[in-house]
DNA sequence: CATGCAAATGTAAGCGCTTTCAAATATGTT
DNA sequence: AACATATTTGAAAGCGCTTACATTTGCATG
């Protein structure tokens, strides 16, 4: 492999000059430019990322840090991160924090051992402070899915209470008015958020919050499938069910299907997050869009703004819509 | 951030002895161990991670090539490889290669210039000769899903062939009779070895291999949706229907449903990979289990034993296990 | 107690690049 | 033409580590 030295003496410059040329980031005539260019293609020169990454104390490298590699949710979330900083010319090391505060701090630190120059974060169980405490330190932290005043101008979120609203409005304008809601975990606040939605909407309408129509699962797919249950053993009085999560909405249906009871006709059911499963089910959920990949490749450019002296427009909020599919009945 | 240079002197030691503590590569007494430990923990001392590499030519991070980010099925491959390579302390890149053989050849060539120790590789389009001619530079190529002689130390496979097989049989023991088979695209090897498992225990069974009953699709939903309709518009004549893939299989199952055939009542159907979507189906679909992400940790322990020298029990070959669910009925 | 040898440690030269500072050259002004 | 100034280039000192080689130490041997 051909080195900048090797460069140098065939352009006959110095060092400093290649490196100039390598980096654009210094005057250099044209002439010279031009030697030394055609002398980097002749050797098939290419630099070495971690000399330059060692010389200048930049390692040209985010670190990502999700839940889960796999799943549906952040794949997305991480292929809109990777196209974006790829097509920089940045490298970007993805961890898993498995939804443990330890495994999460632990992935922080091996991301932070690795001289990244930015950290992406989507993560629940690390607690905020320590967030905050985190980004105090030399290596910027930007947070999706987050709002945390002190880092907000490397936030990126999504309004989650507009789309709690935006589900349950629909449902009402569909001509449901027994509504009833299967929220996601307390300490999640996104989860909190989307209940609020759903409550603003009801009163916008003139109904009635029911406590009794209000059930509370883990955002996982059993738990919306037990919590169904027990709504349906609690009452029977609502014809549309909106759901925290799509996960949830699967369980919910799958249990209603269980009761014998036909989606959409005797209950309507509407999901959050428009996780790509979301049209294998049957009916194909109706549910609101996440735009979970667009917000990792906003979270990217923020980035690439800050860390790496880029000029993109940028935006950190984000407003989730509606994708009408077949699991709501109008009435 | 301390170096290495203040821990020798903290240690009263010369770099050389603390490099040697770091890299346990050297004899060191246990008393100069222990002094040059304590200094380090008293330092806070992390190591450079890029200058170790540039000096010792060796990146410690593992470049990971699949065709997509976001999709269930390499999500857990990605997975089961960073699990095992961050336990390990090693890095790994992912880069997507969008199912193009162009963008395939630039993230192998990003790949490559961030000095990646060996390439883990599983994509579609690049031809065998180009990894062939790859593996031959200073970088250790390692293929997933695909089985090339010349590289055969460095390729994790499964049989698709008796995963085929084993789809079909289960059929033909629940009493099937007249089974059709909704194959993936030709270019795609792993696709006509499912299909020759099929051909396979058809004729283990006595039953003839009826080219009517052979639709072929390219892997995804829509196309699994359009060759049952083709195939159900050629003939009725078939009470089960096995898939290469569960995108089709779901396909199949939408399209069926839309011409009003209950699954499994009027018609079996059987996928493939085991996508994690597969139980999100309706109803839940019987498949074969891709073990991906097994494969995705020995091709990483592959990588272990031979880039960095540890001692991995390994495994190249895998065999595909049926999953039972409830799209299949007995006759 | 000298001798030899192995084990432990130190010295110093890189790894391939960036960057500061000084020197050289070009450009403009009077 | 002489000078001041701006622009382009070069020399050299690192970045924090590894490693070949040299040196020192410890210990058994005769």
């Amino acid at each position: 492999m051909a080195t900048i030295y090797e460069v140098s003496k065939a352009a006959g410059v110095s060092l400093a000059t290649v490196s100039r040329v390598i980096n654009k980031n210094a005057a250099v005539s044209p002439k010279t430019r031009e030697k030394v260019e055609q002398a980097m293609v002749e050797l098939g020169y290419r630099p070495n990322t971690i000399a330059q990454s060692l010389a200048s104390s930049k390692s040209n490298s985010v670190g990502v840090l999700v839940s889960e590699l796999d799943s549906p949710f952040f794949g997305e979330m991480m292929s809109g991160i990777e196209t974006e900083l790829r097509s920089a010319g940045k490298q970007v090391i993805f961890a898993a924090g498995h939804n443990t505060e330890k495994v999460e701090k632990e992935s922080i630190e091996f991301l932070l051992s690795r001289f990244c120059d930015a950290l992406i974060i989507h993560i629940e169980q690390t607690p905020n402070d320590y967030l905050v405490e985190l980004s105090k330190g030399k290596v910027p932290v930007y947070l999706i899915n987050r709002y945390l005043e002190p880092l907000k101008q490397r936030c990126v979120y999504m309004n989650n209470e507009l789309g709690g609203y935006r589900a349950t409005k629909f449902a009402i304008d569909k001509g449901h008015k027994n509504i009833a809601y299967l929220c996601g975990p307390e300490y999640k606040d996104d989860a909190m958020e989307r209940l609020k939605g759903y409550q603003r909407a009801l009163e916008e309408a003139g109904i009635d919050y029911d406590e009794s129509l209000i059930v509370k699962g883990d955002y996982s797919e059993r738990s919306g499938s037990e919590q169904f249950s027990i709504l349906y053993q609690r009452t029977q009085n609502f014809s549309a069910l909106v759901c925290g999560n799509d996960e949830m909405a699967s369980g919910a249906m799958k249990e209603a299907r269980d009761l014998g009871l036909d989606i959409p006709r005797a209950i309507s059911i509407i999901g959050f997050d428009n996780t790509s499963f979301a049209k294998y089910l049957y009916p194909q959920l109706t549910t609101i869009d996440n735009p979970v990949g667009e917000m990792g490749k906003m979270a990217a450019k923020l980035v690439l703004n800050e860390v790496y002296e880029q000029k993109h427009l940028v935006q950190h909020y984000f407003e989730p819509e509606l994708v009408e599919r077949s699991s709501v009945l109008t009435v």
